[in-house]
Parts: C-alpha cells; sequence; structure tokens
DNA sequence: GGCTATTACTTCCCTTTGGGAAGCATCTAG
DNA sequence: CTAGATGCTTCCCAAAGGGAAGTAATAGCC
C-alpha cells in the first residue's frame, strides 16, 4: 500500500502530493537563478564575483540567497580561503552535479527554441 | 560575429545574457507552478477542476494565473465548450510538449534523488 | 599615518509576486 | 426559488525580488 510520500520515508515520493517535502525542493531548484548559478558550475568552481559576472544583471544580494540555499540543501559546497583579499569558492557536490543535467536540458530547451515561443 | 543575443533575431540565444528574452521565458518555465502543470497536461488535455484536483494545494488564483501566462507564451491551449455547465478544456501545443520533456526529466529526479537531499 | 583598492557580502527600502478566503456569473435540476 | 456545479475574479496581506549603498578586513602605496 502507497502512502504517496505523506511521511516521507521510503514510499515513492510524488511531486503533486501536497505534504511531499518534494514540493519545497522543486520550488528550489526549479527557479530561474538556480537553474543559471548551478550551469555556471559546472565548469568548475568559482568565486563569487565570478559568478557575479556571468550571470549578467544578478545583484549580490539575490545571489547570495540563491547559494546559502542550494548549500544548505547540499547541493552546493561553500568554501573559504582566508587569505587576502578574503576568497570564497562555491562549487556543485555530487547531488548538485546531478541536478545539473535536468537543469542543463531545461537552459538548452530555451535557447534552442526561443524563436518559436510568443514574446509578451 | 556573435551579438549574444540582444536583438533578438538568429543569432545564438544565451540565458546567461541579461538582455536576452530568454530569460523571461526561463523564469517562466522554471517554476514549481509551471513544470507541475504541463507535467500534469502531459496525460491529455485536462479541465480546470482536474487541474486543480491534481495539483494538490493549488489556489484558483495561481492555477489561473500560470495557465493564461502559459497560453499568452503559446505552450498551452485554453478551448471553450459553451455547454452548461461551462467547460474549459486546457490541453499542451506543440511546444508544451516539446517542454514537457525536461521538466519530466527535473521532476524525475527531485522523486528518485529526494531521500539524499538534505531538509531544511 | 592616511588613502585607496579588493573581495564578499549585508542592510535598507520599495515594488512585485505569491497565496488563501471569499465572492461572482451562468445555467440546470429539484 | 433555492441549491449545486463549474470556472473563475477580487480582496487583502505577507513573502519574495531587486537595486543602491554601506560594511569589514587587510594590503599596498604615498
Amino acid at each position: 500500500m502507497s502512502m504517496r510520500c505523506t511521511t516521507g520515508r521510503h514510499d515513492k515520493h510524488d511531486v503533486y502530493a501536497a505534504q511531499c517535502p518534494c514540493r519545497g525542493v522543486l520550488d528550489l531548484l526549479a527557479s530561474k537563478w538556480t537553474a543559471l548559478v548551478i550551469g555556471a558550475l559546472e565548469d568548475g568552481p568559482q568565486r563569487f564575483g565570478e559568478l557575479q559576472r556571468r550571470l549578467e544583471g544578478v545583484s549580490p544580494k539575490v545571489l547570495t540567497q540563491t547559494l546559502r540555499r542550494l548549500e544548505e540543501s547540499g547541493f552546493v559546497d561553500r568554501t573559504v580561503y582566508p587569505a587576502v583579499p578574503l576568497h570564497v569558492e562555491y562549487a556543485l557536490t555530487g547531488l548538485g552535479s546531478g541536478v545539473a543535467e535536468p537543469l542543463a536540458a531545461l537552459r538548452g530547451w530555451v535557447e534552442r527554441n526561443l524563436d518559436d515561443i510568443r514574446r509578451v
């Protein structure tokens, strides 16, 4: 008998179930900035400033928020090198590399199909 | 010479460029409710009420907003059957079916990997 | 010593978006 | 003539998004 993921543990999980923790994770991952940050980190560990330059138009506040949430959930590692000036590197974890694939597929789809999408 | 998508037309598009219309599309598609709506519609055309029941916890307002935006951009068709009681069907367009694949990959990844993700 | 530069953030503040509760419009059946 | 079904819309508040400016630590330069 399936419990549709209400208790969490070893049942099948279902993003369509309101109480499934899937929902929170989907909300974190299915976001513009998350998709861009994870994509940028696919090229290897990067520093805050580098990410800021690559993700054109991102404010430091939003970038920090995004990175912190990804770190909390275990998608990204944050390493501080207390050199001077301060040096902080962000890198994908194993989990982060895993989710990078579906996110890359989504970004790629958007770039390939943009011309067919009605502009609003 | 590449223009990095600033003018739109037939250059390569780049989601990392601030002015690329890709950004808006990515923002629409990379959203919790979009991923769930498109996924539900993969099973065939469905009515407002059916969608509301499948996407547990969605409010009618948010569902309407999501469907309208997807319709505007050409991912979803809205058909009204003026029978009584009123009958409205939502269906994926060709474009919608296309993007359903990467979105399904993302949802599937979340369901398969939930147990490895740090709960916060 | 004082000034500037660098890196990585915070903080402030305002606008936009998200989201629940409740109301509305239309028509039928009882 | 009231109740029920369907597909919304409106209201309101709280949460999130996002830009501008400020902060902290230290090094190097004059």
